[in-house]
DNA sequence: GGGGGTGATACCCGGCAGGTATCACAGGGC
DNA sequence: GCCCTGTGATACCTGCCGGGTATCACCCCC
């Protein structure tokens, strides 16, 4: 049984991602005609038709969408491979620095759990140097998959912990924000169906992917416009317990009695457990 | 960044995996020399030294293992996605016959809750045909992994389910089986602690890859032997309420107070979510 | 000190990946 | 009707590189 080639994978992804020969053989920095032929072998090679070629455009098949999906996955498995390997480079003599480890959090999010954890391991003997990747909540996965990060602390529910092994480290509370002055500020406790239409503050859209969900609220892509708008009477947010340490004074939070909890994770690739790993995340489950 | 070709991962794995360039190029069926170069070629392009030539024999250097570990990862991936493409090559015409999904069930395992779950399933519109994969319970993961099943009945705590997905069908408290005549089987519950070190009937020893640890119970392959070693009075067994189905006349079955219950898992790879799985998926659910 | 076994080097050859030029065809203007 | 535009496919060439054979350099061990 023949493997598929690396370059082949590419090839196809590119296409079926444009959906144009011309644009995907452009962004491969390679001529048109040479991708079409490869793309071809690829079908006959696999026994299977993978595009639709309409004469105008191009249509991807079942088997070519299930391509696309697993194609996806080895590559970034691949594009780990070499990122991994490269980064544990320095590291072959035994007694160097023990290999430097990628840590992806969610800007802003988790601060006291990270620096204490980041405290915790650096006082443990042969601690690895951790660089810390401040990403979006929604890279994380990704560079999780494909190397850029060993590891991650993320947030369930937003996260999803599908595909990785975790630990969970700890779990907190939400709470509403609110202008300081708004009538509901004034409440002991909320429930979400307090809060979830309240007409004068609509919540706020986070762009997903990079484009946002249609809605009344405004649309924001940080922190601290969220956190003027609120300030400004314009909306109001739900955000875990440990939040509070970034609210102004012209906010209120309120505690949420029935909002799920948040979940803080340390989440790294299933496969993944270097002596480097296996030591940060015997720090992480002991704090 | 130039990405790993497959062929260029192919050939490190082998090499690793034998630690001798001789009998890695005869398992890739090639010369030893162009091994050798394509290896240098590799170490060059990553800025890492992966082996360490000691002029007698090879060993892996720390980015070594790492690239060991993470190639056969991003191998498996690249060979799931082409055995799960050519699997759906069939059924591009919109109308065809919907993909075939490959279940991997542990032999004997599970077969009231299988034979339930095909039954509700074939009963679905629009459902797949399901090929089931009997196989050893150490294999299921790599099965899954490798793209040589979609899907799998995994039973927890034997099987992990990390790097999958997957949704818990039903739990079970387990018994021990013991030869008809024994005292024991003159109990009506039994602990661990009972069981664990009965000097007349050690417990027996599967093979996990090919190996079996050491200890004094007997080494066996499958369920006819263990059924036969119980009623001859040599070992006991301890197995989830379910395998009464497969006990004999001379066996019998005492419920453990404190074994971890058994929990069987309907398991997919996290990535994939084709219809036909998610119909599967939600037809198990509803068991 | 020589023989066996290791991985590395030298050199050659054929296939194939990639390029350019061109074709075949479908639509859409006028 | 026409031609022009933009699509993917085909034809053909070329140079690189993957793979082969022959041989070397070295270490270990008898």
């Amino acid at each position: 049984m023949e493997t598929l080639e690396t370059r082949e994978l590419r090839y196809f992804v590119a296409v079926a991602e444009e959906l144009h020969f011309g644009r995907a053989a452009e962004r491969l920095r390679m001529a048109q005609p040479p991708l079409s032929r490869a793309i071809q072998q690829l079908e006959r090679r696999l026994g299977v038709c993978l595009l639709q070629r309409n004469r105008r455009g191009v249509r991807l098949t079942g088997a070519g969408e299930v391509l696309l999906r697993e194609g996806r996955a080895a590559l970034d498995a691949t594009a780990a491979a070499a990122r991994r390997t490269r980064r544990a480079g320095g590291a072959d003599s035994p007694e160097g620095p023990r290999g430097r480890l990628v840590l992806a959090v969610k800007a802003a999010a988790s601060h006291e759990l990270l620096r204490k954890l980041l405290d915790a391991y650096a006082a443990e003997p042969d601690s690895a140097e951790i660089e810390v990747l401040p990403c979006g909540i929604s890279e994380q996965e990704e560079l999780l998959r494909d190397g850029r990060a060993d590891v991650a602390l993320m947030h369930t529910p937003w996260n999803s912990l599908t595909g990785f092994d975790s630990e969970a480290l700890t779990t907190e509370g939400q709470v509403a924000v609110l202008p300081a002055g708004h009538r509901l500020a004034a409440r002991e406790t909320l429930s979400l169906a307090d809060v979830r239409d309240v007409p004068d503050l609509p919540l706020a859209r986070w762009p997903t992917h990079g484009t946002y969900a249609p809605g009344p609220g405004p649309e924001i892509h940080n922190q601290t416009q969220l956190a003027q708008l609120i300030a400004l009477g314009r909306t109001l947010a739900i955000v875990p317990d440990s939040a509070r340490s970034w609210l102004w004074a012209e906010h209120t939070a309120v505690p949420l009695t029935d909002a799920p909890p948040v979940v803080t994770h340390i989440a790294w690739p299933a496969h993944s457990r270097s002596p480097a790993l296996a030591g940060l995340i015997r720090t992480a489950a002991r704090l």
